[in-house]
DNA sequence: TACGAATTTGACTTTTACGTAACTCGTGGC
DNA sequence: GCCACGAGTTACGTAAAAGTCAAATTCGTA
């Protein structure tokens, strides 16, 4: 495990720009160490740009990534607090099983169509060059 | 099952607002018949609809989601044509697969936040009121 | 057929998530 | 000391996805 990474390597590994990250860390989201002007990402910090990302890919907005990375950080020490944290969980826990349900859902749908097109080449009398499923 | 569905149906069923139904169409996602100038929305329509906001809360844009719903429709009668489609059933398949190993890797990660939670909790002595998973 | 509620269209505005341009700073090599 | 170069900052721009508002229709119905 490398010590540090620059802003480059980052947006190369993850296939996003400076300014993307740079947005995050304007947004609260991140907070790479600095050596001068310049900042260092810890093991840490790529691996939160990896969940942010995660995040991205799910449809989550910026509002939503913040409050969730928010989650993982070392539990407060009030009561009030924690119990407000397992909350926030349980809501993200089920808005995650709602997308699980809609890809499934939507799986089936492109099955479905594959079978189409598939039952219409048979009636055309096509050839298939290959199978996935 | 209903012959047809007013806009503002749609709206109190899906929680959206008449505007988006109305760029979904400008946006010919939709294309729901008229009578005068009022849109009836058919069951299919309907079903449509429920498609379109699949894809959106799994983060799809909206031309993406055209596309999507594009491969639903009639299989067309020409062998490239199928092939194209049944490549973007693959591509879109993959993304799904991609998306859901998100939804299980964020789903770990709430894990370890709740149960980081409830360790804190019972070091300060604090009743939990229920749990979730 | 007159009225109020719902609908349609069109234009303009807003928010989000960055992109782009223009410039500065700091550091290593010659 | 100078230069190249990567990184930083500031400010403005923009595309997508609606929200908002106004004006014109249209519909059910009394």
């Amino acid at each position: 495990m490398r010590e540090h990474y620059t802003i480059t390597e980052l947006t190369r590994e993850f296939g996003i720009s400076t300014r993307t990250i740079r947005f995050y860390e304007d947004e609260g989201l991140i907070h790479p160490i600095r050596r001068g002007r310049t900042r260092l990402f810890r093991p840490s910090d790529r691996n939160l740009l990896k969940n942010i990302l995660r995040g991205k890919r799910l449809g989550f907005a910026i509002s939503e990534i913040r409050e969730i990375v928010q989650m993982y950080r070392e539990p407060p020490g009030e009561a009030g607090q924690l119990r407000a944290i397992l909350r926030k969980v349980a809501d993200r826990r089920g808005e995650l099983e709602q997308k699980r349900r809609d890809i499934d859902d939507m799986l089936g749908e492109l099955e479905a169509a594959e079978e189409a097109c598939l039952t219409r080449m048979a009636e055309l009398g096509v050839g298939q060059t290959s199978r996935s499923g």
